[in-house]
DNA sequence: ATGCGGACCTGTTAGC
DNA sequence: TGCTAACAGGTCCGCA
């Protein structure tokens, strides 16, 4: 599920739902995520009250007085506000149980997620301290992009992904404004103009803020439940397209392989 | 410094 | 129909 419009998404449902509440119990099912769950995260919890909800490229900032929890939603993660006598299903590691009668329930079957409790400044933490700007504000440029790019020789795509330049842009996004931009996955990215990083720039925030606005691409695991679907997925334009025709020329829509990830794109509008 | 591949883990699907 | 292999929205880490 979870690239940074669903991260976006899933902050602005719970954070009404939490904020201000106290917390009176953590139950924790399965410790063994992408790095194991403090063993005091109960210990540290319980008493607390959350005091806002943020988010820091895919990563979740639960604020509270003593201290930040920082939830990562991983490949299928999913987080949802959920009442807490709700029995709790296979793949529902975690509980945050509220003095209301609601609990906030981590699920995450791929378990590449992560819950981690930080005491000090969690934009310092060992996990954010490096991690580039937000793709949605003015500091994302095309100058800022084109700056980095300029003795980079890894493919376009991978460097848009790269979070230590941009955060948030994952392979759904990345297919998807590249197609926007008219520019090929492949090409290297110190090839790349000032004037394209400029209709790139432009085309990652079009892209990230549709998908936003239409609560997230659902692809696959996030259909079922009562979760409702995101609507995004009516607006791809490559991605998972392959061997379809593409929207804007009718050529056949192509998949390829850059390091694991799979690529789509157009070979007659993308160069 | 940069780039690449492997690692983490389970569920679903494509292919035989 | 059933088994196996490949693949899936992420990203850190170690090595070349």
């Amino acid at each position: 599920m979870p690239e940074l419009p669903e991260v976006e998404t899933t902050r602005r449902g719970i954070a009404s739902h939490i904020t201000h509440h106290c917390i009176t119990d953590v139950i924790v099912r399965q410790r063994q995520l992408r790095w194991p769950i403090p063993n005091n995260l109960r210990k540290n919890l319980t008493g607390q009250m959350i005091s806002s909800v943020e988010r820091r490229g895919k990563y979740l900032l639960l604020r509270m007085q003593m201290g930040t929890l920082l939830v990562h939603l991983g490949m299928s993660g999913s987080l949802r506000v959920v009442s807490k006598s709700l029995p709790p299903e296979k793949h529902d590691h975690v509980d945050i149980v509220f003095d209301s009668k609601t609990a906030l329930r981590l699920r995450d079957p791929r378990r590449f997620g992560a819950m981690l409790w930080t005491t000090r400044d969690p934009l310092q933490h060992k996990l954010l301290k490096d991690l580039g700007v937000e793709p949605l504000t003015e500091e994302f440029s095309a100058e800022y992009l084109f700056h980095l790019s300029r003795h980079r020789k890894v493919a376009i795509k991978s460097f848009i992904m790269d979070s230590h330049i941009v955060v948030g842009v994952g392979n759904i996004y990345a297919n998807e404004a590249l197609f926007l931009a008219g520019i090929r996955p492949t090409v290297a990215t110190k090839r790349v103009s000032l004037q394209r990083m400029q209709k790139l720039v432009a085309a990652i925030k079009l892209v990230l803020k549709n998908a936003i606005n239409s609560g997230g691409t659902t692809l696959r695991d996030f259909t079922r439940g009562d979760g409702r679907p995101g609507y995004f997925r009516q607006q791809l334009n490559v991605y998972d397209r392959a061997g379809e025709s593409c929207k804007q020329c009718a050529s056949t829509i192509k998949c390829i392989r850059q390091g694991q990830r799979a690529s789509y794109y157009c070979s007659h509008c993308q160069r």
